[in-house]
DNA sequence: AGCCTACGCGCC
DNA sequence: AAAGGGCGCGTAGGCT
């Protein structure tokens, strides 16, 4: 499907299993209810150039949901990774020219809200000038299907560009709908916790107060909000610390430690989730974030705006259902190490997973029950945390789960020899700039050498990249399933949050149980299409609450 | 004034 | 001896 550059029009063409053209490609002044009559009648796989920028007009004109889609930059981004092109720009125009040997273009920035309101411009696609975009289209989406299927796994990298794609619809039409957020309830939290809505611009009187508080106890005018100014005053009371991270605070036995901590804990809130930040994204009782599908290398969504994927826990009794309406809220639990135990078949890992809280078995198998260590030593092998007593710790999980630490320890190695790594699906890993890993012909270097360091760092990325991105191959996954699980119940329920392992679903009352089984039918879905035949349980717990606050 | 980095903290 | 993954976003403070 290829839009016209102007106007509501655009032109469409039928594909057959390999990509290429079946007959004639055919206008329609109205393209979103020609799209609309096709989906209805024949559920085709749309093609388009990026869903990002098709299907907010799509649905501006028509309630169409297309069921499936190819986004053709969404795959080539996933394709330039698979063949160790990264620094590629990722444009349909850039593609197109790789497919004919021409110079690429590189890719400017996506243009902005102020640009001139051009609605399907070709040109935004980078193509060269005279070039047809229906063609190019057409064009590199078969290529995408011949390099799919020339990759080291095509199903799973076909499931992947399935997965992602949908989840660009799904990202579009969360950011639409938006999270039901009640002005009430969250004016209740704020002036509990701040006072009195201050005027626009302009702080509450508690910061203010608390600020003058701390003045007194430190014994000069400084500004909490200047470390650089704090860390000298708390070193004057005999605290010599390394920063005012809360952690370090936390261990300080002097009162005004206790009140800068709440100073910090309020001034926080107020700036990033107080009254200024809901006029700017909260509209019509929803937060209406933007969501970056894609938009960290690991598969995990990025957002815009908002800070949709930071929203306090504090907070979380402001998202509240519409009145006959219930959130189900679900997330996967322990979903890395989970993932970390279906991956690499460890036998121990495995049994720890199947008992349901992952931690606990795991402590009771290896750490003499002490769950809080179990925890910190999975984490530590996730992550490649050795300080501490992590490092001891890490040494039981490698005698007792063998394979699982290998699995680890291979991507890490991986990573500090400059190398990739992938997922399970085959999303992977960037390439590191020149000075981040090290080549050992080259330099065998002392331990503490900054290449060393810098290499090590790598490793850790690369190690906790194939977790992370296999997690995401697996929300991917689940969160297709979910919406097309949800669409078959009709209009409602509706999507309204993803995060990382975490969704939330909007849906009528009565729904709430067929919604809550949907969840759970499609996280088992996903396990089987991303894992196979793992006897590694990934659980989604829901709840059906009316407020956010209630779930957990 | 606008841009950048450092710091700190929220989430996973 | 030391060695903790991924983000977004706000303020401070230095720079141009």
């Amino acid at each position: 499907m290829a839009p016209d550059p102007v106007g509501s029009g655009g032109r469409l063409c039928v594909l057959g299993e390999d990509g290429t053209a079946v007959g004639a490609v055919s206008a329609a002044p109205d393209l979103a209810a020609e799209v609309a009559r096709r989906e209805a009648e024949q559920r085709p796989r749309w093609v388009w150039a990026a869903t990002d920028e098709v299907y907010p007009r799509l649905l501006e004109r028509a309630a169409v949901r297309p069921d499936r889609c190819h986004d053709v930059k969404l795959v080539e981004s996933l394709l330039l990774g698979q063949e160790l092109r990264h620094r590629r720009p990722r444009s349909l125009g850039a593609a197109w020219a790789r497919l004919h040997d021409l110079p690429e273009p590189a890719d400017a920035p996506e243009p902005g809200a102020d640009d001139q309101p051009v609605l399907f411009a070709a040109d935004r696609h980078h193509l060269p000038p005279g070039t047809d975009l229906m063609d190019a289209l057409i064009a590199v989406h078969a290529g995408q299907l011949r390099r799919i299927a020339a990759g080291p796994h095509p199903e799973r990298m076909r499931l992947l560009c399935a997965a992602e794609s949908a989840g660009a619809l799904a990202a579009v039409e969360m950011g639409r709908e938006g999270l039901p957020w009640s002005a009430a309830a969250h004016d209740d939290l704020l002036t509990g916790l701040l006072g009195p809505r201050p005027a626009p611009g302009t702080r509450p009187a508690v910061l203010g107060e608390m600020a003058l508080r701390l003045q007194e106890m430190l014994g000069r005018p400084v500004n909490p909000d200047s470390p650089a100014q704090m860390l000298p005053a708390f070193a004057r009371l005999g605290f010599p610390l390394t920063s005012t991270r809360s952690y370090e605070l936390r261990s300080v036995d002097h009162p005004a430690a206790a009140l800068f901590l709440r100073y910090k804990e309020l001034s926080r809130i107020h700036a990033a989730h107080g009254w200024a930040w809901r006029e700017s994204w909260v509209r019509g009782g929803r937060f209406r974030p933007e969501y970056v599908v894609g938009g960290v290398v690991s598969g995990r969504w990025a957002t815009r705006g908002g800070g949709a994927l930071q929203i306090p826990r504090l907070l979380r009794s402001a998202v509240v259902a519409d009145p006959g309406y219930r959130l189900v809220v679900a997330d996967a639990g322990q979903l890395e190490p989970r993932v970390l135990a279906a991956m690499s078949g460890d036998p121990g890992l495995a049994r720890a997973a199947a008992a349901g809280d992952l931690y606990a078995a795991l402590a009771l198998d290896a750490f003499g029950g002490d769950r809080p260590r179990a925890k910190i030593g999975l984490l530590a092998a996730m992550y490649g945390q050795t300080s501490g007593e992590a490092g001891q710790l890490l040494a039981v999980m490698r005698r007792r789960f063998p394979a699982a630490l290998a699995l680890v320890e291979s991507a890490a190695r991986t990573g500090e020899a400059g190398g990739t790594v992938r997922s399970q699906l085959g999303r992977t890993s960037p390439a590191p700039s020149a000075d981040r890993f090290l080549d050992e012909s080259a330099d065998p270097g002392d331990g503490a050498s900054p290449d060393r360091r810098a290499a090590r760092s790598w490793g850790r990325f690369t190690r906790n990249f194939v977790i992370q991105a296999s997690a995401s191959d697996w929300a991917l996954a689940m969160l297709a399933a979910l919406r097309r699980r949800l669409a078959a119940l009709g209009p409602e329920p509706r999507l309204v949050f993803f995060q990382h392992d975490e969704v939330i679903v909007h849906t009528p009352l009565e729904l709430a149980p067929a919604a809550e089984a949907a969840v759970a039918a499609a996280g088992e879905e996903a396990r089987r299409l991303v894992f196979g035949a793992t006897p590694v349980p990934i659980p989604l717990q829901t709840h059906a609450v009316v407020s956010y606050a209630e779930a957990k």
